[in-house]
DNA sequence: GTGAAAGCGCTAACAG
DNA sequence: CTGTTAGCGCTTTCAC
């Protein structure tokens, strides 16, 4: 049962109640070539008793690379929980660490960028962020940097993202093919994407001949859409399909829209962006333009990797897929 | 602008530039007294210029105590993300480090436990653990551990929650008062905390003489919500009021029951559990038993930092409160 | 106020 | 196969 608490037990204690030499405990901790089978199982079996878990930071320290990879998150995004958890699947499959720092209203991203860069990860994967070009360009100066789901100008700076524009080309089109005509699109204000959704929007709808493109001022979350739809319910009836700036902002839109009378997808049709999971687990699953979490997440970490090994900064754009479910259909009005 | 790239700028760099010790450096990059003004400016404007970050590894491999506590979560918990954010700052104020660690589908919660012990954090806070109070007690025999939002009679191991069974008397008190009488409870299964939800409501229904309190398996998510509505609205339609194990179930309870044709809370009434922060910033605000983020964070840390101290394990239970919003009002039918 | 030296827990050469 | 010797980058006595 070993473990006393508080005198946390180290390789030399094992290497002492085992009567070999440290370095002999730290080939077997490792699980690397150079002991024998019988001094193998013996070690293993005292540092068990005693509850010997080998110290990661003086790990780290001694090692020239510290395989750790840090990835700053905001905790109220749930398609960044999606992202993170792919890091961590793809990190793990090269054998590298993952350090998560978390963004929230009350933590700030530079803080949560500091406390990545102060443990020495080797590079730092960025989901969403909100520097500009210029911080990232001074942090990229020290070690490689990849951004997720937005681009950067910065030089040396990486990013990994969809094709924000033709994702929303790609809602257009497909609204228009079920003969919609009336249709409107609630922003994301200045969140990463958002400039080129709004773009992309404009850009499809005319080029469809529809002069009729109106963006609405929304947001990132639920509360965000509620409110555009409101206003939007009251000033204009004739709309007959949304495309919001995310899945939460697209939930918005539809509780409202169904409050107020109007049914979904039978009167008015919503499409989402994202694929974040809960929009297919949702009780109506939504249509969502499809940002894919696990191939975003493997191009960063992979592009992170490149990085290291001396590469160029990843500049990677990939192309987003329409995922049809249950809120949008023909026209009917 | 100093920091090339690769070779990390160290203590002893700076030292050298500056002509001065490392003793010296060390001293006023932690701010601590010992040098003059005159050098502290001078120091730290070159270590300014040579873009140095201290090594946080390093720091607290040479410290006697890391004063880093390690707090798991489930990545797709909001309710977590308010708890953890909380952390952060009740954790900051008394100048601890805090280490995240996830858990996800893809990463189990053993996984995410060693590596935050692997770091040698002083004490660990488990978020809505699912692990057995075995398990819980052989990890307490190594350091102290709190875990939150359940309880546990592992011996050695704190727990700082809600009283559960308390908080479903609250709703239920509410809807009967509001003349509801045939109330149903969407069940959390094996989740912490809903075992004793269960038992909180079949007692407030037969404290309050309704003999017809029934329960229906649910479970976390709005789709668990959702399924669980869908039965219960092809089976019974005479129910008035639901109670959900957590606001997302709510959720979902909420949509199917507006698809299906009835008003909230008109014809139904539903009351959420834990008051994560969407729940009130949804487009209908939901009615619903809080358990407040910043309260059981703060009584966590707190209890933590005790049992570093050689404190008791914390036995917390809050009391929590129910916040009225949207989604009840009197009964109609 | 400042510097020299020791060492946190571990791994990486290198001998034997 | 095993042990010895150096440090990783930092903080901490303890002299000066």
């Amino acid at each position: 049962m070993g473990a006393r608490r508080g005198g946390r037990v180290t390789l030399a204690d094992v290497a002492h109640a085992a009567g070999v030499s440290t370095a002999l405990v730290s080939i077997v901790m490792r699980g690397v070539a150079g002991a024998s089978d019988e001094t193998r199982e013996r070690v293993l079996s005292i540092a068990g008793e005693m509850g010997y878990v080998p110290d990661q930071r003086a790990r780290k320290l001694r090692q020239a690379s510290s395989r750790l990879l840090g990835v700053t998150f905001e905790l109220r995004e749930p398609f960044h929980g999606d992202l993170v958890e792919e890091a961590y699947r793809v990190a793990g499959d090269v054998d590298y660490d993952v350090v998560i720092s978390a963004v929230a209203p009350s933590r700030s991203e530079s803080t949560a960028l500091d406390t990545v860069v102060r443990e020495r990860c080797e590079a730092v994967i960025l989901l969403g962020s909100r520097l500009s070009d210029d911080a990232l360009a001074a942090l990229a100066e020290r070690l490689p940097v990849v951004v997720v789901a937005r681009d950067s100008n910065a030089p040396g700076v990486g990013y990994v993202r969809s094709d924000d524009t033709a994702g929303v080309g790609l809602a257009v089109d497909h609204l228009v093919g079920l003969g919609h005509r009336r249709i409107v699109h609630i922003d994301g204000g200045d969140a990463p994407g958002a400039a080129d959704r709004r773009a992309g929007f404009s850009a499809a709808m005319a080029e469809r001949g529809l002069s009729s493109a109106s963006i609405v001022a929304g947001g990132l979350t639920q509360i965000d859409g509620a409110r555009a739809t409101r206003d939007l319910v009251a000033a204009d009836g004739s709309v007959t399909a949304v495309v919001a700036f995310n899945d939460e902002c697209a939930t918005g839109v539809i509780d409202v829209l169904i409050r107020a009378g109007w049914r979904v997808p039978e009167d008015v049709s919503v499409i989402g962006y994202d694929d974040a999971r809960p929009a297919s687990r949702a009780p109506v699953p939504l249509t969502t333009v499809s940002q894919d979490a696990g191939e975003l997440a493997a191009d960063a970490v992979a592009g992170a990797l490149a990085m290291i090994d001396g590469g160029p900064a990843p500049r990677i754009v990939r192309r987003p897929r329409l995922v049809v479910r249950a809120t949008t259909g023909p026209v009917r009005r």
